[in-house]
DNA sequence: GATATCGCATGATAAGCGTCATGTCAAACT
DNA sequence: AGTTTGACATGACGCTTATCATGCGATATC
């Protein structure tokens, strides 16, 4: 038996996931209330009982969806130097199937140039997010990384966040692919200090 | 006298930046018909005499604001090397000014994550400036470089338009800032032959 | 077992959108 | 000079949107 509670919970968990996919797949403006609704089977009323409004929702989907699939592109972290796991990370992310799958991509690329115009309540949630990212990176916490590393991983991410979006911007599959490619080695060349992460 | 084509054509342009200003401060979906036309000083109705409808006026208004300021980022080529190219493009590109200066910002950055949605025509009319940027970049022919400096080229492009991107979505300043910085220090390591561009 | 609670559906509202039909007036053509 | 053209304004259309008011029905509370 399922109390009401657990029922609530649920709903909202379903709202979180649709809303996420219709983030990724169509942007902040495709992730309308009706249509998150519908994809979670339920009807465009009940929704001010889980979120205030829209762009709570959107805060919120963002954080789901980045706590469900981050793992899949950090991947556990290695016995491995620096330039290594730049290298290991980028070819994990800079693939063709997830250029293709946008509903399961990662959501600080797919919402890049649109948080860059979002208000700042959003902006908030998306810097929080990419620090998440940043510290299992340097693998631990980012902001005690030392200031080289830091730096790097920061680049690292502008890095293949703009190759992934542009390979998704442009019309012929072998300039994406190319992009993919030029992202995933020039990955490495970003670690200066290559034997930092020995351990 | 002005004629009337030339009135329109002056109307035509006026439209076009407009909707280039429209495009880059508030994405794809605030270039809206009847606003741009507002900034364009003229009404809603006037639209369908100069262009078909809105998809066609988003591309050409990306051509337009492309064409209107890629000097300023590339500005003119010097005695350097190849390395030394991208730093100096780099630092002109990942600045405090270019970040907050949406309305006159780079439009390929500006628009990344939505033109990763958009329909083929749009993407056709994304790839084809993003390569007449390269060419500059490349200092002549994309197509014509050879394989390893058009990859790195294409690096380059992720790793500035990531940054400045991602610049624009973090809430801090600290962070932001440093991710500008993060870009620049990285833009000359992904030069491998330092030597190609001397002249 | 009666009552209160609340998640959800139905329906309405007001504002916004892209698009088009019609009218108007000045410039271009014959 | 008379006629045609076409850039633009006005206004309307159908559709979508976010938000809220109301009502129902099952669960929680006493």
């Amino acid at each position: 038996m399922t109390t009401r509670a657990e029922q609530k919970q649920q709903s909202r968990d379903k709202i979180l996931e649709a809303a996420g996919r219709r983030l990724r797949v169509e942007g902040m403006n495709g992730a309308g209330v009706a249509a998150v609704m519908a994809d979670a089977g339920l009807t465009h009323g009940a929704f001010y009982s889980h979120f205030s409004n829209k762009d709570e929702l959107a805060r919120e989907a963002l954080i789901h969806a980045l706590r469900d699939n981050r793992e899949r592109w950090t991947g556990k972290p290695q016995r491995e130097s620096w330039g290594e796991r730049l290298k290991r990370l980028a070819k994990r992310y800079l693939t063709p199937a997830h250029r293709r799958d946008l509903k399961e991509s990662c959501a600080l690329a797919a919402l890049g140039s649109e948080a860059a115009r979002s208000n700042d309540e959003f902006k908030q949630t998306y810097e929080q997010e990419l620090l998440k990212t940043l510290s299992i990176i340097c693998e631990g916490e980012f902001d005690q990384a030392d200031a080289a590393q830091a730096e790097e991983a920061l680049a690292f991410m502008s890095l293949i966040i703009g190759s992934i979006t542009l390979s998704r911007a442009v019309q012929s599959k072998e300039l994406s692919d190319q992009l993919l490619q030029a992202g995933r080695n020039a990955a490495e060349k970003l670690a200066t200090d290559n034997a930092r992460k020995e351990a």
